[in-house]
DNA sequence: GTGAAAGCGCTAACAA
DNA sequence: TTGTTAGCGCTTTCAC
């Protein structure tokens, strides 16, 4: 076992050619003779040669530059979390000569993700991280930067036609029977189980659609134990007749628990059970948002389901650092695990 | 503003010095004179001089050598997720000249301990990372490394007398408060929940201890709602008579919920528990080990907690990456999440 | 105390 | 098609 690292200088002794020539195939830049090509090959397996990244960033003098494209961290607390991991991987890897530069679109305004994503192609992009939220107007862009052979990852929600090298996110029917199955594990009798979904903006459908399926079929397996699923859909309704509507469904008796699939809905449905003091109702939803901690804490909320947001953006950059730099192979895709957070594991997560 | 990055060159330049005396100044080893010192400091902090870090490693073209001191991971399932995480490190740090050794110790025999320390010693590493289960060996080793400078950090247990570096683990006493909630969430009606220790392995005495703090805790502070706490040890005992303790244990009417602490315990009671078909009791415990999976799956343990032993360690080694390369700040203790698995979310973490 | 220069392993432009 | 060589930014030895 020889302890020394094989350099490509070793290759070129061994091969009987010069480094640049070693070089060239390991870049297969072409301009080697079929000869000498195979001959190196051979002395490249056989010795294992591995190359030293360190050396090879710093040698290229190559800088990178990624875009990420996503909703304006100030206007909502759940893609502050987002940003957030992209600034921790921005530090992460500046050392590779790797900058990251954010461009934050409204997220309720079409036109102004359009509008950036022209920003974002005009600043010649290495590679894009991206949270395609506007379906239509995503798949126009990505066609053009697939055209434009530029890179890209979605993460939080995906676009398959354009095919991503990667989506990261959370396996949303999986997700739903998760939910599911923290309320049936918190409610020993049987009854009826309900999905919410609160506000639910227009983007989200497919989601929440996968969720409910999730959520559904959970119950339907154990059907024959008088479990029942109802979907609920409140969108973009007016305030007082949401709070009716909340109030008509909670006189079911047999009611036991509500999943609430967005994060502004819990926290309604949170202070409208507090509100009507009904502990009885077990309540589950989704994210670590400030809201609703506290009415995790109070117990008003039972579950909550973490998608850890923060991770998938520092992932999606590091991926993409790795693609470029050292042409390591990224996943297709790579669903997170569905983290769940209760009174007494909150603090262990410190958000 | 300046896209290039400041190097030491320009440094020197700005300084008026060599890059030789800019460099003696970052390392402060000394021979340089106070005034060019001072004026060395001010443009450094004037033009925010940032190290490239890759030129920093290949330059000085050291190799480090980490030894990780672990049980056997051929003997016990839990200790080969460990190990997982090291040899996933491995790789990744390979690159910057970092190796790993790995020196396998039996769980059940302190000599094999204190004899591998040795070799460990031997080996003259440059940093250490190592589970020191037994805590008298591992204070005396570890006492003779801080004295040779070789820094340590230590995983999965503690040995806070001869202040690692860093501690990786678990928050046992939260642990053991988690335990007990989710007891106390699938269990609707009050009753009586007990935790039980199994087969525990003396040096995790202290473990066990806190994780039944945690647990007693958690009910004492609900108590007016008619919850008690029951603690026994089982620690080695024969096989027959563990199964009648079992057995008058479960014969209280009261009896609603059992935590074991142990992964082997768990398993045991699980199988106890499906023998005489006992649906009512739920079961919460530690480990994504095998057996314990597939009765998760069955529905005989309810709730299993993860330590995420495999990131544990994999974190341990980066720490000591960063610590010697980058010279990085560690924190003194990092305290993993506390992760809650159920048969819904069980495949996304796949395992 | 200080500076010059070689070297770390690799890349890429340029000569041959 | 191949070899040579000057960097990349930093470390470290050695001479002054």
């Amino acid at each position: 076992m020889n302890d020394k690292n094989v350099r490509i200088k070793d290759i070129a002794q061994l091969a009987g050619v010069s480094v640049g020539t070693v070089d060239r195939v390991l870049h297969n830049r072409g301009k080697v003779s079929p000869e000498t090509l195979e001959k190196i090959m051979g002395v490249l397996k056989k010795k294992g040669y591995k190359p030293n990244l360190l050396a090879r960033t710093l040698g290229s003098n190559k800088k990178f530059f990624i875009a990420a494209l996503i909703p304006d961290p100030t206007l909502d607390e759940y893609w502050a979390h987002s940003n957030a991991g992209i600034t921790e991987a921005q530090e992460e890897w500046s050392h590779y000569n790797i900058k990251v530069g954010t461009f934050y679109f409204n997220l309720y305004d079409k036109a102004s993700f359009a509008k950036l994503a022209a920003k974002v192609f005009d600043s010649r992009p290495d590679a894009i991280l991206a949270s395609p939220i506007f379906h239509q107007e995503a798949m126009l862009f990505f066609k053009l930067c697939s055209k434009n052979n530029i890179p890209y990852i979605f993460f939080n929600s995906n676009v398959p036609e354009v095919e991503p090298l990667c989506f990261i996110g959370q396996d949303f029917y999986q997700s739903g029977r998760l939910g599911a199955e923290l309320l049936d594990l918190s409610t020993k009798a049987s009854g009826t189980f309900a999905i919410l979904h609160i506000y639910e903006d227009i983007h989200n459908a497919i989601h929440l659609a996968q969720k409910e399926k999730g959520f559904i079929d959970y119950f339907l397996e154990k059907n024959n134990q008088g479990f029942k699923a109802i979907s609920l859909d409140y969108s973009h309704p007016q305030e007082p007749s949401l709070e009716k509507e909340l109030l008509a469904l909670l006189t079911d008796p047999k009611m036991k628990g509500l999943l609430v699939t967005t994060s502004k809905g819990l926290f309604i449905t949170a202070s409208f059970l507090e509100k009507h003091g009904r502990k009885d109702i077990r309540l589950v939803g989704y994210d670590l948002l400030r809201e609703n901690i506290e009415y995790l804490k109070k117990g008003v909320i039972d579950f909550l389901i973490h998608q850890n947001p923060k991770r998938q953006t520092a992932l999606g950059i590091s991926y993409l650092a790795n693609y470029m730099l050292f042409k390591k192979t990224i996943p297709n895709t790579d669903l997170f695990p569905l983290e769940i957070i209760t009174r007494q594991n909150l603090k262990t997560f410190n958000i």
